[in-house]
DNA sequence: ACTATATAGTACGAAATCGAACTAAATGGG
DNA sequence: CCCATTTAGTTCGATTTCGTACTATATAGT
């Protein structure tokens, strides 16, 4: 592999590295202080997939140490939008369910960050997003599973 | 925007997020105890773009705040691998400059990345490459004029 | 049933990140 | 030339992130 092409590939992951920065910081700048992208991430997870999952289910959805996500729910706890219940299943384990102030911090982080990806969107069409994002799906599950072997 | 078509953006920014994760990770893992990528990159940018930056100036190339680029080269000065010399254009300011142990850490750590690099290029060859690369480079470029805007 | 091992979650400490406030030097308007 | 404003860089404090070590519970082998 030359050095040219090789630079490629630090190019591309460059570019990952810098649009999750930018993202991260944009749309941090829509949620009330002091919430961070982790939380409305839970947030809008459970409402997606369902509530009453594990902090250790939530911690390898979204591929963070498990410590972490309990650093995370303690701040969505602290703030009422989940509830952690002792699991019925399972006595070294909880599950995490959303209030219905949970249910409202997430419709109202989405209303609130609704008109900057419509501009995205104005740009980079529905079309253009089904692209793309296929292609980075399976980088990322490359990545995961490079991460195990 | 109906809610599946603004998910479908969320995923996009989601998948980046992770694959930035996963990636630093898995760089990191590569390099000497105690150096991140952000060490590797400037060094990286330094080597590929030309010494004698401000520390402003590669700040702004990385997209991170400038206490951030502080901290970052005062880990690179401590292990000897750039100086730091002060702007004779400026008097406020200084340059950064590569040291022959820091160009050899950055060429070490290319020579222990390269077996992983290749092997993702096995998977995703260098077209690939240059059919997303482009495509990301876009979208970075439209989130950092939305930043200043 | 008993013991060894594995797993869920947390507490703690170290490091990275970043905003606010600060110092020093440059720039621009009068 | 002076003073107000801007800019480069650092210091400081708050927060996030994450690895290590720990506790409590579950599981598997005998």
């Amino acid at each position: 592999m030359d050095s040219k092409t090789l630079s490629h590939y630090f190019t591309l992951f460059n570019e990952i590295g810098i649009i999750a920065q930018l993202s991260r910081a944009l749309f941090e700048a829509r949620l009330p202080d002091g919430f961070l992208i982790s939380h409305f991430s839970v947030l809008n997870h459970l409402i997606r997939v369902g509530d009453g999952p594990t902090p250790l289910r939530l911690a390898n959805a979204f591929q963070v140490p498990k410590t972490t996500m309990t650093h995370t729910l303690s701040g969505l706890e602290k703030h009422g939008l989940i509830d952690m219940r002792p699991n019925p299943d399972d006595g070294r384990s909880k599950c995490v369910w959303l209030t219905e102030a949970g249910r409202d911090f997430r419709n109202e982080a989405i209303a609130a960050l609704g008109p900057d990806m419509a501009q995205f969107a104005e740009r980079y069409p529905p079309e253009f997003i089904e692209d793309v994002t296929p292609k980075l799906a399976e980088i990322r599950k490359f990545l995961d599973a490079a991460r195990d072997g």
